[in-house]
DNA sequence: CTGAAAGCGCTTACAG
DNA sequence: CTGAAAGCGCTTACAG
């Protein structure tokens, strides 16, 4: 284990002035060259923990993920990775299994580590967050849900769900069952209901009844079988996230309803895996890479005092494909 | 930020009587109360760089990935994840984006970061890595290729690719076409083929066919393009990954094919997805979580300086679903 | 069982 | 531009 000790014994000067050399301080050019190739020879790399035990402070990026097995999760964990890296930072994720307790206790124990700054992939805020936010005074960003008082970056689920309504009344559906989720969950559960709300707004004709899942497959296939039997006979599903409309696809198979022939659907997202299967699925698709990487460009303005605005608003695609039948 | 000597003078003793009580020493009865209430009232937690820089060892394993957007990842990552928290370790990740220096720089930095321990994800393994593996003396664990002289859990993919083959030649399939990758993948590349290839010994009558495709879904669907018009006509295509079969399946889908009626599709993998397709798709599925918690737990076990296995055979399971048609 | 002291590898004023 | 010294928060022999 070579120190900045040796470095400085083999340059024949103090360690002070390595260190100098080390973090861009001013060192003269012969000193800098024995430096130079003392390091070189040696391979000598700091010891983060001396520097961060001094420094008071790291490069680490904690970031609070509720699971990693999700297309958006992780594709906005490799976009905050990949920004991050770029400007020599280094992301610590936390998975917390959809477990608010270990969200809270992340946020603690990220701020122990002395992280630079936190960014929550959030699914419903809490006052235990508000709390412990405020307990650990660090920069945090919030991606996915908007809060009043702190920094997010969240994809425009309204505006994204206005469009999608817009959509699927000018294909010429009238019977529509929107298949969303609980309200707790701001961004997926209300702003896209809103959202699709509003488009209905100028369809005098059209009839939607609202239905309730989980963000799983099962419980969307058994939402979907709810559906099926209520006598509602819509000629069109529009789900609150592709997942969903994954689980109403698998159900209608099951059925031997015909995709889009007998029955529509459109999903939320924008997953690989939409454009795949078949019929491809007609979705509102949001850039979680980008998404990220703002957030990670946000935090890092953040932790250099710059002004961030309290809202990123992430852009949205509606995009085509064959699970809309169009009926005009 | 309250310290270790603020807990020593609230209790009124030593900092290394404070230090012998947080890590398990011998205390009195007495001081333990002491320095339990005045931790308790002021929420002090160590400093882990401080305790790092002392210790000279951290609880950190670090993960390199290829990829986290793959299913196989991250459900290994899940899996590791999880068995380390349980034993107080963290994990930590560097996602390589498939660039084999980045794989090696990992290495080298988690070392300088003084990580207990390294997991590899492992798609190839060049003398660059076992150069930096010998270079940086702590335990690694391979997952997902063996190795001879380094410590691995793979899948057997031997196994599970013969019991693939037997299955579909027990179904009637003569006509065989196999979709595999590139030979530099022994796991996927090399193992898979030559199980498949085991089989089709015992199947005097069977033709074979050998085709070769990327992994990622748009390369399997011009390869199996490729396979349509080369006029050889297979009943069957046995694919590599669960991934090209789901090219495969969109090109058939494209190309008016019926699935399975007029062609049979298999995969490797067993992600959630090929349960929610249509046709449902056959596939030798891995336990991708089970392996990640094996290398953990192996990890513990090198750390602790016990005896592991050089080689953990990961097991598989033939499912069956619709993709496969019935010949016999 | 308990404490004083040294030291881990670095950085940061402070002098010169 | 350069160096000596103090100190970051902890742990670890060593005495007692």
């Amino acid at each position: 284990m070579i120190t900045i000790s040796d470095i400085a014994k083999i340059a024949g000067v103090a360690k002070s002035t390595v260190s100098r050399f080390l973090n861009g301080g001013s060192v003269g050019d012969a000193t800098k060259k024995k430096i130079e190739r003392a390091i070189e020879e040696t391979g000598y790399t700091p010891n983060p923990f001396a520097q961060s035990l001094k420094a008071k402070k790291t490069n680490i990026i904690g970031t609070i993920i509720p699971r990693l097995d999700s297309y958006a999760a992780s594709h906005t964990v490799i976009g905050i990775d990949q920004q991050l890296k770029e400007n020599n930072y280094q992301m610590l994720i936390s998975n917390t299994s959809q477990n608010i307790e270990r969200e809270i206790e992340s946020i603690y124990s990220f701020s122990n580590q002395k992280a630079a700054g936190i960014i929550l992939l959030a699914t419903e805020i809490t006052p235990a967050h508000e709390e412990a936010f405020e307990a650990v005074q660090i920069p945090v960003i919030l991606i996915g849900q908007e809060h009043a008082h702190m920094h997010s970056v969240i994809h425009d689920d309204f505006h994204a769900s206005l469009s999608m309504g817009q959509y699927v009344i000018e294909k010429g559906h009238r019977k529509i069952a929107y298949l969303g989720v609980t309200e707790k969950d701001i961004a997926v559960g209300v702003k896209r209901k809103r959202g699709f709300q509003k488009a209905l707004e100028d369809c005098p004709d059209c009839e939607a009844r609202y239905f309730e899942s989980e963000f799983n497959i099962p419980a969307a296939q058994q939402a979907a079988e709810r559906i099926f039997s209520c006598n509602f006979n819509p000629s069109i599903i529009v789900c609150a996230t592709d997942n969903i409309a994954l689980g109403v696809l698998k159900a209608a198979y099951q059925k031997g309803i015909r995709v889009p022939a007998e029955l529509s659907v459109t999903g939320f997202g924008g997953y690989d895996i939409t454009e795949v299967i078949h019929p491809g699925l007609t979705t509102a698709k949001f850039f979680y890479h980008e998404a990220g990487a703002t957030a990670a460009k946000n935090m890092l303005k953040l932790i250099d005092q710059e002004e961030v605005e309290i809202t990123s608003i992430s852009k949205y695609q509606i995009i085509e494909r064959e699970s809309v039948d169009i009926l005009v």
